[in-house]
DNA sequence: AATAAATACTACAAAAAGGTAGTAATATAT
DNA sequence: ATATATTACTACCTTTTTGTAGTATTTATT
C-alpha cells in the first residue's frame, strides 16, 4: 500500500491525466509535465496499458487515453494492481507470520487501520479528483 | 507506513515482547520464537535500543528488555521512528510534486486516508496488545 | 583465571527496486 | 518512399534494502 516509487508515479500520471482534458497524452509530454524520469515512465505507461487502465497508440501522433471510464477507476484499485495483494494467507500490511486462522497479536489491529484507509481509497475515484482539480480552477478566479 | 520489512520485524518483535512475561529477551531466543534471520534481527535489537525502545544488557544472561512503559509506546511511533518522517514538504505517503501551499489533486484523500489509518495505529500501544493477547489466552481455557 | 553466553561493531554479499540505453516496430505527414 | 514522432522490447547499470560473516567486547558461572 504505497510501498514504492511506482505506485505514487502511477497515481500522479493518472491523477494528472483525469484532471486535464486532453485526447491524447504522449510520454513525452507526461515526462516534461510531471518530472518522472523518461524511460522509467515509458515502461510504467506500457504497464498500466497492459494492466487495462489505458490504452496505446502508437506512430506518429501517438500517445495514452484512458481505456475505461474515469468513475471505474478507483485509486485502492491502482495500487492493488501494482503492488499484487496477497491476501490469501497473510495481514495485507506484511505480517507474515500470521495465517488467517492464527491470527497475530496485531492482527486485528492492522486490518482495522487499512480498512479505514482502504474505505478512503475506494471510495476516491478519478473521476472525482477530476471534479476536485475543476472546482479548484474555479475557485481562483 | 510500513514500507519495508525492516519495520514489519520491529513491530513483531516488539509486540511479542510486550505480549509474554520473560524478564530478558536475547536475540536468540527471539530468533528462534519469530524466525528472523539471526544477524539482521540483532541489529535491528540494537537499532532499537538505540531509539530508546529496548535496554541492551550485555554478556552473559544478557538481552533485551523494554526502555520504557507499554503504554508509552504505540505502533505509530515505532513505524516513523523506523522508517523517517518527512512531513515537512511533502505528502506523508509520498507525493513528493505535492507541496503544502501547492497541494497536489490527491493531497487531500491521502490526508484523509492517512490520517484514518493514522488513528488507529498511534492509539494502540503495547499495553493494548499484552491485554489483547492474554484475554485470548483466557479465552481459549 | 578460563569458559561460555551474550551484545556491539564493521564490512561485505545478495536481492529488489529504481533508472538508463539501444534498437525495433508502428504509424502519420510530407 | 522517406523522415519523423511515437510506443515496445530487452538488457543492463545503480541504489537501496535485506541478509551474512568475522571479530571484538562484556559479564556471569565455574
Amino acid at each position: 500500500m504505497i510501498r514504492n516509487k511506482t505506485t505514487e508515479y502511477a497515481l500522479t500520471i493518472l491523477g494528472f491525466m483525469a484532471s486535464r482534458n486532453e485526447d491524447m497524452y504522449s510520454a513525452e509530454y507526461l515526462h516534461k509535465q510531471l518530472n518522472i524520469p523518461r524511460r522509467y515512465l515509458r515502461r510504467l505507461l506500457t504497464d498500466l496499458s497492459k494492466h487495462g487502465f489505458l490504452k496505446s497508440t502508437s506512430g506518429r501522433n501517438g500517445g495514452f487515453v484512458f481505456a475505461k471510464d474515469l468513475e471505474e477507476i478507483n485509486l485502492a484499485l491502482v495500487i492493488n494492481t501494482l503492488e499484487g495483494y496477497e491476501t490469501l494467507c497473510t495481514c495485507i500490511l506484511g505480517f507474515s507470520c500470521c495465517i488467517v486462522d492464527k491470527p497475530c497479536i496485531m492482527h486485528d489491529t492492522w486490518m482495522e487501520a487499512r480498512s479505514k484507509m482502504f474505505e478512503v481509497l475506494s471510495n476516491t475515484t478519478l473521476a472525482d479528483l477530476k471534479e476536485k482539480y475543476q472546482m479548484d480552477l474555479i475557485k481562483k478566479l
